[in-house]
RNA sequence: GGCGGGAUGGCAGAGUGGUUAUGCAGCGGCCUGCAAAGCCGUGUACGGCGGUUCGAUUCCGCCUCCUGCCUCCA
């Protein structure tokens, strides 16, 4: 059987999962900064690394999936500055907002939420070392600095040589540093800005070492897999290495992943372009019933290092195409749950292609063809087997009648029409039945009549 | 300047040295009072130019174009 084989960063090769401990898995991801809501392409990242901790549970092992939430940051002082509300509260708000949008995506709650505010101290205790390592130094300006230089491996995650960065070519260098690449690990507290006590004054902690020390302080060293987009690579993980490797953790992760950008008109988001969505916009557009399972659908049915591109057109596509597993499933209701099968067959194929790098396109032809088998058999069994395949991952879990027909029909008594349309079909007065359909097709509503006289319908 | 990702049929999206996934949309057929759903059938697409090969979309080289990172970034 071949088992899980997952893409690593530091090698850029697949490589099978092997974790620390053996039967156990841990999962670190860096979640989000709260001080917005966050965009669709945040929601890419956290639903694909919802995927893999399911998938990694499905696989047999005890998993520990850790997401942070980082509850103090510049752009959080900066935020609740221009509300004019305490930090703390702006945080609080978001992280509400986001664990919101994370449910009408189906993403599970992660095993473990730490918040980088109860970790000051872990953090200082992590510089307190690399300091004693020489790592660290205090500069003029009060900050404490990691002293890039020193640390031998640094740049072997994002492959980069130190001499051919451009650092301050975007933004400028703070001149207190003895290096342009050095990073902050401590900031000196300004006047008026959050700040925790400290053996180098009042401050707060730089934007990098509360991975590191969160990560330590959840699942120990080494994490079995740590998690983000492509972006994160640089400065960030490498940054996340530095200080835990320095600090002794090694290796710090066993295995990197990271996810490929979510782009607007195939350019990477950002609010200058002002090709920017957050979650909640996306969802609005949408309908309330199907637009969490559709989206999510829309964000995994691309393989996770592939950039995927957001468009309105193929998010609707992607609708269409989970219609087709739902209408499957209502039409052929699934026999009660049983255990999958792995070793034969569509479970197989399936098991295969989440085994390879986690290869939800080809796992979702595989359902496609299922699908197919289904309605052409109309086997409660295969049925069954196609909603616990999906559930593998996230999908298919909801009523089939209740998606298909989706949010409310407002005022429109829809099953009283379609009352209406029968008594005129069995009148044979066709012309008024098909009036009826008409007005309810208007109305964004499909009929579908079935042997023995009844008649469903759904959204169109 | 350094390092990286990518160009596949109308769209989305895999994969492979030769039988060229999968879906959505379209078209034809069956079914239906008409539809819808479903099933069946249908589309010889792999950026350009060379090379290796019996044979390349798949390997190699060059080119063109798109795009990412280089301390805000999912």
């Amino acid at each position: 059987m071949p088992s899980l084989q997952i893409f690593n960063t530091l090698s850029r090769s697949k490589e099978p999962f092997v974790p620390h401990r053996p039967g156990k898995a841990s999962l670190y991801v860096c979640g989000p900064t709260v001080y917005d809501l966050i965009h669709i392409g945040n929601a890419r990242t956290f639903t694909t690394f919802d995927m893999v901790s399911r998938w990694l549970r499905v696989s047999g092992f005890d998993v520990t999936y850790v997401r942070n939430i980082t509850d103090i940051d510049d752009k959080i002082i900066e935020r609740a500055k221009e509300k004019g509300v305490a930090f703390g509260e702006l945080a609080e708000s978001m992280a509400t907002a986001f664990r919101e949008d994370c449910e009408r995506l189906s993403l599970l709650p992660p095993d473990r939420e730490p918040r980088a505010t109860k970790y000051v101290d872990a953090m200082l205790g992590l510089i307190a070392t690399l300091e004693s390592k020489g790592l660290a130094y205090r500069a003029d300006n009060g900050d404490v600095y990691y002293s890039v230089r020193d640390f031998a491996g640094y740049g072997k995650l994002s492959r980069r040589n130190l001499d051919d960065l451009r650092a301050g070519e975007r933004v400028a260098v703070e001149a207190a540093k003895r290096d342009p690449l050095d990073f902050a690990l401590w900031k000196a507290a300004k006047p008026g800005e959050p700040s925790w006590p400290s053996a180098y004054g009042a401050g707060r902690p730089g934007w990098h070492i509360e991975c590191s020390a969160m990560s330590a302080g959840e699942v120990g060293t080494p994490v079995d897999l740590h998690g983000g987009a492509v972006d994160l690579q640089f400065p960030h993980h490498e940054n996340e290495v530095a200080q835990s490797e320095g600090a002794g953790h090694v290796p710090f992760a066993r295995c990197w992943m990271h996810g490929a950008f979510l782009n607007m008109d195939s350019e990477k988001m950002s609010k200058s372009l002002g090709n920017f969505h957050t979650l909640r916009d996306v969802l609005g557009q949408l309908d309330a019933v199907q637009g969490g399972e559709s989206t999510r659908f829309f964000l995994l049915r691309g393989h996770y290092r592939s950039e995927i591109n957001f468009s309105w057109d193929t998010l609707a596509d992607a609708g269409n195409t989970l219609r087709g597993f739902y209408t499957a499933l209502r039409e052929v209701p699934p026999a009660p749950p049983k255990a999958i099968d792995w070793d034969a067959g569509y479970a197989k194929r399936f098991r295969d292609a989440m085994n390879d790098d986690f290869d939800t396109p080809i796992a979702f032809a595989v359902l496609h063809e299922l699908r197919t088998e289904v309605n052409r058999t109309k086997s409660a069994e295969l049925s069954a087997l196609l909603k616990a395949l999906g559930g593998t991952i996230g999908f298919l879990q909801a009523d089939p009648e209740t998606f298909l027909q989706g949010a409310s029909t407002g005022a429109l008594d829809v099953q009283a029409r379609i009352d209406e349309r029968n008594a005129a079909k069995k009148a044979k007065d066709f012309p008024k039945a098909d009036a009826i359909r008409k007005e309810l097709e208007a109305a964004g509503i499909v009929l579908e009549d079935k042997p023995g006289g009844i008649t469903e319908w759904r959204r169109k």
